[in-house]
DNA sequence: GTCCATAGAATTGAATACATAATTATGAAT
DNA sequence: ATTCATAATTATGTATTCAATTCTATGGAC
């Protein structure tokens, strides 16, 4: 099945829906990858899926081993702290240069996201929490301008995700989430680089708590 | 050419090879990757060729353009700055870490691998002058001991690489990264993170002026 | 009934073959 | 002579085929 003129190769489309269902536990941590019945059901042969498998084996999403074929990683507590750990560094330090870098359109777009996420928390919306909270940290990272920081955080943050996050659904977790976001918000506002820093350290070290 | 009973995978050792290859500017930055006559030279089908190219994508030395084939990565002074404001981060974190963490055994070993490197200085020889740095660096980062840290630390020191390394030999320099070694070696046998934390972020910020 | 050995099946790893897109070269027209 | 169009060549992306190893199942011995 030839697919023509695709804006993008083959391998990484396939990486793109792989990497959906590892997220969404259909491929759940731990379970082989079957690479020759799931090139049968994406309709394409096993070249380009190996490939799809070597880009998610590079991003820690697969542990491949010799002769024995891939499996989805499996992350456990001491993993978890780990990335914390090195996470908390990268994001202190993306929270710390935003507060010196951030255009007043930057402020402006995460008192918004902020005020998005207190609706989306009022409302009880857990998804919409989620997803507005991921969209507040990338901006900051962004914000920061580091692609190479900003291409580490994001790898590790999809490592992250192979674990269910059932963490805010906690009792008070979210509204303590919530707190800390606006501890954040107002070391930027103000433009403290050490109250940023320190805020969002924090932040994702309680994360950590949050995530068992 | 098959080859049998390999511990590695074939493709591994490819990846190897070409990343001495690109070290070696013997594929310097920009250059265009030809897996077609790679793959003969190396006596292998483009295959494992183009896989060993994804993991070296994967790693940052190596950029894929759609259609258009595999460049080796080139690294601008923007990206030096970059991946050295990680890199403090991360090793500074290290450094410590490892002041708490070290057994008696590693600290007799960092002292070791000093002497070495002040041998190695005096005898200017720059060979194993950075040979020794790195070893010391990277027991270092071993005593830490987290994996996903270990990890990108390898992954943009690996990037830095691609860059000549002829700052050791300025005028001066030698010595200034030797006395940095040595307050970084001091902090730690006085198991003070904070001063080793302090040290070895210095001592990195330093590497970046080096670097041109 | 359990354990080990061997044969078969299944799966990974690598090579070859083919299709499609991009680059280069050739040639005609202005 | 220069420029544009088209053909030939080259290279990438994907599929198919082949080889070799690992897993599984069957059968025999104790």
């Amino acid at each position: 099945m030839s697919k023509l003129l695709s804006s993008q190769p083959l391998y990484e489309e396939v990486a793109d829906q792989l990497r959906s269902r590892i997220f969404a536990h259909h491929l759940a941590p731990g379970a082989w990858i079957d690479e020759q019945s799931l090139a049968k059901e994406f309709g394409i042969s096993r070249t380009p899926m190996r490939e799809a498998i070597k880009v998610l084996a590079a991003e820690g999403l697969i542990t491949m081993k010799l002769r024995r074929g891939a499996y989805v990683t499996e992350v456990n507590r001491g993993d978890l702290e780990q990335i914390f750990t090195v996470l908390s560094l990268l994001e202190g330090e993306a929270a710390k240069e935003a507060a010196t870098k951030a255009k007043e359109s930057d402020l402006n777009a995460l008192d918004d996201l902020h005020l998005r996420l207190e609706k989306a928390a009022a409302d009880r919306n857990l998804d919409l929490f989620f997803d507005t909270n991921v969209r507040f940290h990338e901006r900051i990272i962004a914000i920061a301008a580091n692609p190479w920081m900003t291409s580490v955080i994001a790898d590790l943050r999809k490592v992250l995700k192979l674990q269910r996050k059932d963490s805010l659904s906690r009792t008070g977790r979210l509204q303590q989430s919530l707190s800390e976001h606006r501890e954040i918000l107002k070391a930027l506002l103000k433009r403290d680089p050490v109250a940023a820093e320190q805020a969002m350290r924090t932040h994702l070290a309680h994360g950590l708590e949050a995530a068992k």
